[in-house]
DNA sequence: ATTAGGATCCTCT
DNA sequence: GAGGATCCTAATG
């Protein structure tokens, strides 16, 4: 899918999910003031500081009341790229959304947007036109079920936080 | 190519 | 009080 935040943004190229029988995910232990919204409706957007420094960005996925989400691991810059290059002060494509935190700081995420629908401003989702392959393997960065094959890349992407192995 | 350290602060125990 | 779904820079092999 193509993720615009007030227009800028590109196509989804990585992903991590996190559900509730998970022990990496912020949903395992139960609701919490933090991780509320991964336990209310489905759509809408789950936003947490990471490491003090880092809005990151994810969807809340499954029936309310599950607790899980998708975490937006990079996109492929399509559109508002000045805007992105600004936020950034950073004019490498590759390096303009290719993680958790530079993807938020380029689509200036932050606690405001915790808990909006996705299908409204100043979100914005359109599928992709054409089926599309996937890859997926061990999420990265966590330290509990390590093994879990639950980060997921658009094949052969260039703009992937790391690459598949 | 890989490693190490710092920045920075919220959340939950 | 500890630790994190991270990124950046600098130093080393």
């Amino acid at each position: 899918m193509t993720l615009l935040v007030n227009g800028v943004g590109g196509v989804i190229v990585e992903t991590e999910a996190y559900d509730r029988e998970d022990p990496a995910s912020h949903s395992f232990s139960g609701p919490t003031p933090r991780n509320a919204v991964m336990f209310g409706p489905p759509g809408r957007a789950y936003v947490y500081l990471s490491y003090g420094i880092h809005w990151c960005l994810n969807f809340v996925c499954r029936e309310t009341g599950h607790g899980a989400g998708v975490l937006l691991r990079a996109l492929e810059p399509t559109a508002g790229i000045p805007s992105m290059v600004e936020r950034r002060r950073q004019r490498e494509p590759r390096l303009l959304c290719s993680d958790p935190g530079r993807l938020g700081q380029a689509l200036a995420i932050d606690h405001s947007l915790n808990g909006k629908r996705l299908d409204r401003a100043p979100f914005s989702l359109r599928a992709a036109a054409m089926p599309v392959s996937v890859v997926c393997g061990p999420r990265i960065g966590i330290s509990k079920a390590i093994d879990h094959p639950w980060r997921f890349g658009l094949a052969g992407s260039r703009y992937l936080s790391r690459p598949f192995r």
